[in-house]
Formats: C-alpha cells, sequence, structure tokens
DNA sequence: GGAACGATTGAT
DNA sequence: TCAATCGTTCCT
C-alpha cells in the first residue's frame, strides 16, 4: 500500500499497476546515465523517483537498485483505499476508478510534486506499507507510452484488479 | 542559445 | 485520435 499523510489527513491506495525500468534499458531515465533530474535513482533503494513530464504531470517511483545502479518501478496506478473525498478534490473529478488509474493521476490526488524526489519511503509523508493482501494471478505485459525498448514485457498488474488499472 | 521530445491526460 | 504544455536533454 501507499499512504500519503497531506496536513492530518491519511490518504492510502493498493499498488495495482507498476513497469520496471533497469539500468541497460533503452527506455530507462538512467539509461543514458545520471544527471539532475534521474539522481534519485542512482540512490539507495527504497526512496521516491519523482519526475516531471509532458509539461503537466509528475510521476512517481520506487527506486529498487542497489546505490550508483539506475533501477526504478514506476507506479502506474493505485485501487483507492481512503481518503477518496480529498483525492476527487485535488483530482477534479469524482469517480473512483478515475482517481488513481494512470501515473500523472496519482500524483495529482496525493498531491506528489518533486519536493517527495529522493524521499524515503518508510516514513511520512509518503511511506509504502506491507499487509497480508494476496494478489493472485499477476499479468506481464509490454509497457505503456515508450517507444524504445517496447519488447519488453516489464508491465505488471493482478488480473482480478483490471478495473483499477490505467488506460490499455 | 536553441530545438526536439516525452514512463500523460482529457476532450473530441 | 489529437492538442496542451514545459522541463530536460542534446546539439550547435
Amino acid at each position: 500500500m501507499l499512504v500519503r499523510d497531506l496536513e492530518g489527513t491519511l490518504l492510502a491506495g493498493r499498488i495495482v499497476e507498476t513497469e520496471a525500468y533497469l539500468q541497460d534499458d533503452p527506455a530507462s531515465h538512467s539509461f543514458r546515465g545520471r544527471t539532475a533530474r534521474n539522481a534519485a535513482m542512482f540512490g539507495p533503494a527504497g526512496r521516491a523517483y519523482v519526475y516531471f513530464t509532458y509539461g503537466n504531470h509528475f510521476c512517481l517511483n520506487m527506486v529498487t537498485g542497489p546505490e550508483g545502479r539506475g533501477e526504478a518501478v514506476l507506479i502506474r496506478a493505485l485501487e483507492p483505499l481512503a481518503g477518496l473525498d480529498v483525492m476527487s478534490r485535488l483530482r477534479g473529478r469524482s469517480a473512483p476508478r478515475d482517481l488513481l488509474s494512470g501515473p500523472g493521476k496519482i500524483c495529482q490526488a496525493l498531491a506528489i510534486t518533486r519536493e517527495l524526489d529522493g524521499h524515503p519511503l518508510d516514513r511520512p509523508p509518503l511511506r509504502l506499507l506491507m499487509d497480508g493482501w494476496d494478489p493472485g494471478e499477476i499479468v506481464s505485459t509490454v509497457r505503456v507510452g515508450i517507444r524504445q525498448g517496447a519488447d519488453r514485457p516489464w508491465r505488471f498488474y493482478p488480473s482480478r484488479c483490471r478495473q483499477w488499472v490505467s488506460r490499455p
């Protein structure tokens, strides 16, 4: 689960769609080496990598590789669990399926910006928590919105959670 | 200093 | 299917 502490309110969602980005991966921001933008990707695992794209949106990753490696997992969709009223206000939309079904939507609904780039995800105001939830069968497909490395099947989601994932 | 592009989204 | 929008990267 991803839990956001926002001005005394708890916003939470279950991670139901991810994409992997490795260093030896032409689709990855880390492919051409370390820059000011992607520095967090090369830091220790367990931290956030937040970037700004298309002039409008932020996207959240969890850094996964050892220090110096440049690997991360993009969080593409969450099933809303708590704080749906605040998420709706931040999104300007109320349909639960339209609150967190995309990487840009997640950051808008949870008020995640570059201020959280590099934030360790084991503490407020943004935490990754484990519960006993069993995702069941995991489906893998090619990644969304990329050209280089488009053949690698590194997008993942539980088949039972298809209703919460981003549009195909 | 400048141009091209993008791990997207919402409207058409 | 298409435009919006601007930070980042790469080239001159």
